[in-house]
RNA sequence: GCGCCUGUAGCUCAGCUGGAUAGAGCAACGGACUUCUAAUCCGUAGGCCAGGGGUUCGAAUCCCUUCAGGCGCGCCA
């Protein structure tokens, strides 16, 4: 999505400043190509920003040792700017450290909760599809992914000034419901519906399939409960609308776990009746064409297989659904991107329904975007619900409360609301280690992994920020930006402030990429700076001065802190 | 068979718009709580960046190729 790609958003921007300096030493080059030209290297004795000599050794037929000494001798002094070296090809550039620092630490604390926020999205709609969970299916450690991937997606939109709409595109139709409806009537009954919600829903699911092995005509009696749903039969939707519910309720419960909410609930069911236009609509561009009785998009011109948009039964596809809701979302959103937060598995599917937007002449296919994710196994196995192999997200979620509980039991039992703080850490846990790597990678579901909270993980996000608020908590003081910043001249104390300098560029970064993970792992990166300096320096000191100094930067990296993990979903106790 | 994705420390992963000695966490071992919450911090050990070619002043990063694993390839979503 390089459309959304900036420059760095930061009001002070350090790579911008020593671009424009060293634009009018080097007249062959603009700013922007020496901008991309700078870099952060990796040691501290080689400065704070640098300039790799190697390229321009070419176009100035020089060697970049003599380059870098060259230039080092021409770059004017600044008052932003300590000192330039040239070291082995480099140009590094020291920093005016206190300057930087005040700078730094005095954005955040006037922005406040609003620090890293932008309005570069402004006016514009971001359509988000994310969780869709199937009705009467168990939502399980799979749909995490999809959930929390898209929420955080959202909160990052929406912090850059977008307008973001969730939908949550619920897997409310088919003929999954006909054979729910074949094995209710065999082998359920309301009580245990009632009783037993999705599980007993599932057990009936999975004893349908292991039925229908011994007996195939279950499969066509499934069907045809599908069929007289479709025709409107009263029995056959008030069974769906009861499945439905009783599966809200658990979705519910679980969204109300995870603090996720969604705009729009319109799932499968609702383009139900939106379809025949789009299906006349397809004939009418002459992109149909017949084959083997059903009704193809034919794309081999573009090395895919073909589309099917119609069944040789005459019942539709969820490709025909997926490009009917994309018609209906442009139509009442007016999105400039509507994204689709889905497994990788479906990729083919997104890149044929895509490819056959643009062939019916829709300018805006380019603005359809398939956010993939890789998948949850278990113990080496797939997640499997007709086999009633998952492990259910509630499941982990409860488990998780109940060892944050425990913790806080030992460690802090006269906190106050305990069992609220619990949640927060509990479920924090598991959506922070879900959005911990890259989206595209496979991740293994492990017990022990996913219930350990030491390391980078979200309770140590978490507990650092409690940390900051209780050093401010206690010094119950104002702390403002009249700091006298050449008190933080410790090693600690800069590499804190270089690291919190970034997080404004790490939440476009993550936008750009649609990667919550690029917050996560700098949420843990901010957390391991801060710790340090608080086991290095005392906070609460005598002095004033140096304490109220102190103090501003605590309260700097609390803001950053915050914002991150509101960003990726999760809460920010001011205790633990 | 064709296509897409992945392969970095024992394990889980960063780093991939090429740049300075490849970084974290977990696990292991050794240290640090009379002091702001030890869900913390410090140290030790651990790498032919899957293999092989190429491009380049410079490759974990780009290109080609081989291997291994995952996923997909017409009436499920």
């Amino acid at each position: 999505m390089n459309n959304f790609r900036l420059r760095s958003i930061n009001m002070l921007d350090i790579k911008q400043m020593i671009a424009s300096i060293l634009e009018k030493e080097i007249p062959t080059l603009d700013d922007e190509t020496i901008y991309n030209m700078l870099e952060y290297p990796p040691e501290d004795n080689m400065g704070d920003v640098a300039l790799p000599c190697f390229k321009l050794s070419r176009i100035l037929r020089k060697s970049p040792v003599q380059i870098a000494e060259e230039l080092v001798n021409k770059i004017p002094s600044d008052p932003r700017i300590e000192k330039v070296e040239s070291l082995s090809g480099y140009i590094n550039f020291f920093l005016n450290r206190q300057e930087f620092i005040k700078e730094v630490v005095s954005t955040a604390l006037r922005d406040k909760n609003k620090y890293g926020s932008r309005d570069i999205g402004k006016g514009k709609n971001i359509v988000i599809d994310y969780s869709a969970p199937n009705i009467a299916k168990p939502f399980h450690i799979g749909h995490l992914r999809s959930t929390a991937i898209g929420n955080s997606l959202y909160k990052i939109f929406e912090f850059l000034g977008y307008n973001s709409i969730g939908v949550n595109h619920l897997g409310d139709w088919g003929t999954q419901f006909g054979k729910l409806i074949v094995a209710y009537k065999r082998w359920g009954s309301k009580e245990s519906i009632e009783n037993g919600g999705i599980k007993e829903l599932m057990d009936i699911y999975v004893e349908f399939h292991d039925e229908a092995e011994k007996d195939p005509s279950l499969e066509d009696e499934a069907r045809q409960w599908f069929v007289k749903m479709e025709k409107g039969d009263k029995e056959a939707l008030e069974l769906w609308q009861w499945f439905k519910e009783i599966s809200l309720k658990e979705f519910n419960r679980v969204y109300e776990l995870l603090d996720v909410r969604f705009d729009s609930h319109a799932g499968e069911s609702f383009y139900e009746d939106k379809m025949p236009p789009v299906i006349e609509e397809l004939k009418e561009k002459n992109l149909l064409t017949e084959s083997q009785g059903a009704m193809i998009v034919d794309l081999e011109e573009y090395q895919m297989p073909p589309c099917l948009i119609i069944k040789n039964d005459g019942s539709t596809l969820y490709a025909t659904r997926d490009i009917t809701a994309a018609i209906y979302r442009k139509d009442t959103y007016d999105f400039e991107k509507c994204l689709y937060v889905t497994g990788a598995a479906q990729s083919l599917h997104f890149n044929q329904w895509f490819k056959v937007i643009e062939l019916m002449g829709y300018d805006w296919h380019d603005k359809l975007v398939h956010v993939p994710f890789g998948i949850v196994s278990l113990g080496g196995e797939k997640l499997a619900t007709r086999k009633g192999k998952v492990v259910l997200l509630e499941d982990i979620l409860s488990e998780a409360i109940k060892k944050t509980l425990r913790i806080i039991e030992e460690k802090n039992p006269n906190l106050e609301n305990k069992e609220e703080v619990a949640r927060q850490i509990g479920v924090g846990a598991i959506v922070f280690s879900d959005l911990s790597s890259n989206r595209i990678k496979d991740v293994s579901f492990s017990w022990d992994e996913i219930l350990n909270f030491d390391g980078e993980t979200g309770p140590y996000v978490q507990y650092t920020h409690a940390r900051t608020s209780s050093l401010l908590k206690r010094a119950e003081e104002n702390v403002d930006i009249g700091f006298d910043a050449s008190l933080l001249s410790s090693k600690e104390e800069f590499q804190l402030v270089k690291t919190l300098y970034l997080f404004p560029d790490k939440l476009v970064a993550a936008m750009d990429e649609l990667e919550p993970s690029i917050i996560t792992r700098y949420l843990v990166d901010l957390a391991q700076d801060f710790n340090r300096f608080y086991h290095e320096h005392p906070i609460l000191v005598e002095d004033k001065d140096l304490r109220q100094a102190r103090l501003a930067l605590v309260l700097a990296v609390k803001y950053a802190l915050a914002n991150g993990l509101k960003l990726i979903g999760l809460n920010a106790p001011e205790r633990v």
